[in-house]
DNA sequence: GAACAAGTCAATCATTTGATTTAATCGACC
DNA sequence: GGTCGATTAAATCAAATGATTGACTTGTTC
């Protein structure tokens, strides 16, 4: 609109507004709208563009959402791995079940406390549900999450060595889940659902952050329900060798790894 | 294909089985492909009739799919409701967390054990999804999953007296994360991320449902975070009136709401 | 100011979409 | 056999979609 105050550019090259204004767009309108409603032509209005530049910018359609993503996931879970690394710092390689329960979920959390409402939440909500949902999503997406599955789980594995193996990636995937619903539903729908006054102002998500967690550590830390408890007669588990003290260590130094994708 | 064995007609009448071959292909397609790849052509095909059967039958896209969502989520929160209900008899109005828990996560594990392998279990998924992320879904959903909401969360009121209402709203919602992923997630690739050997074979899910009821329980009755532990100055809450005894009762016994909608 | 790349725009393409129409087919009932 | 409603099939419609084109504008560099 107005272009008259363009004397000094609001951000790096004149694309470079095109670009993310796109991004922008994409991000709020797969957020609200919903997957399948989002078009390119949707998009364009949103970010002030024409349809052209959305192909111009990425190439198609599916770049431009690859690109949505990677632009939250990757920062995020960066974030994710660097500070469960300070905590096994800080614990000497033995840090507590809150410390990496902390580690995986704040970063989420104040994610969508940041700038944007309640899109980018949704956002790693989305991101998170074709992941698991959709076998042949973007390999990439795919493999990346599984990089900080695998070091997560194994620290996991440290703090509750009383859990069964296997048992301790069901929980590192439950509490994704629990992280994702956090992000999704809005603070306004819990408040509506319970006619409570609550905490509404700055701090966006109130107590919320600290009961996720206390709610996470104490889940992840219950004892596990064994075979025999199953009435079904499920086998009893056995994974190969608990990992080593160090596992952990290991993978959070393990390079980002670029290698052989199974096809370009 | 083999009409000639038509003596007795399979199911019901002639249409009843396109009827339910449709609904059948569209959850199948719908948890597989992704909301957005579903075509009315692709369900179809996939369900062996014509295009025009979709419409003949369900009248539009939109209705098939309100179908399709209400064919799985009705009886599962009916028996889920079910199950809450006799819990609440044989404990004399006190239920414990573990039973209301149990009602509330094996009707939906078991649904996913059923029959026709994951597909159930990411309907499920979706529609969850669905109701969480956007404000402007089907009303009829909406409104179904709140009356489910409004009486778990009376029931874990009682049962976990010591956290601030809306405390317990966030739980029950953080429990209905865990559980979508656990629905989602193939048991395949728990295993294959664990390199573990797993037991399986009969028992679909082994020990996890046993294991997940144990998280939740842990997890839900852990201590609430006080609004003083919070960093950022959020102030305290305090809800309306705990609910009293009795609560859940009423609720239970309301009739299903069948009241004025918004528009028809 | 000319030349050139970077960026923007309206117009347009070939497909695909949900939905409708029209005609043929099936199956019970008299 | 004949009739009639229920069901299926093929053809078709208008609208919308992702993508592309070629002309136009802008900003930079010499």
């Amino acid at each position: 609109m107005d272009r008259s105050t363009r004397t000094k550019r609001p951000q790096g090259s004149p694309g470079e507004r095109a670009r993310t204004s796109i991004l922008d767009a994409a991000e709020d309108l797969f957020a609200r709208e919903g997957p399948s409603a989002v078009t390119l032509r949707s998009i364009a209005a949103a970010g002030h563009v024409n349809v052209a530049a959305v192909n111009y910018y990425f190439g198609s359609k599916e770049k431009l959402f690859e690109e949505m993503f990677l632009r939250r996931i990757v920062p995020l879970n960066e974030e994710r791995l660097m500070r469960l690394k300070a905590c096994l710092a800080n614990a000497d390689g033995k840090p507590t079940l809150e410390g990496i329960v902390t580690a995986y979920v704040m970063p989420a959390l104040q994610l969508s406390d940041a700038a944007g409402a309640s899109a980018r939440a949704i956002v790693v909500q989305y991101s998170l549900g074709r992941v698991l949902a959709m076998p042949e999503v973007n390999q990439m997406l795919v493999r990346y999450y599984a990089r900080v599955r695998e070091v997560f789980v194994a620290a996991l594995r440290d703090a509750i060595p009383h859990l069964a193996p296997h048992e301790v990636v069901w929980r590192y995937y439950w509490m994704g889940g629990s992280l994702m619903v956090a992000l999704a539903v809005p603070a306004g729908v819990v408040e509506a659902s319970d006619g409570a006054v609550v905490p509404t102002g700055p701090a966006a998500h109130g107590t919320m952050p600290v009961n996720l967690i206390a709610f996470l550590v104490q889940g992840i830390s219950a004892p596990g329900g064994t075979a025999d408890v199953i009435p079904d007669g499920a086998v009893a588990v056995g994974g190969r060798g608990r990992p080593t003290r160090g596992d952990v260590e290991m993978l959070l130094d393990l390079a980002p790894r670029e290698d052989a994708s199974t096809k370009e």
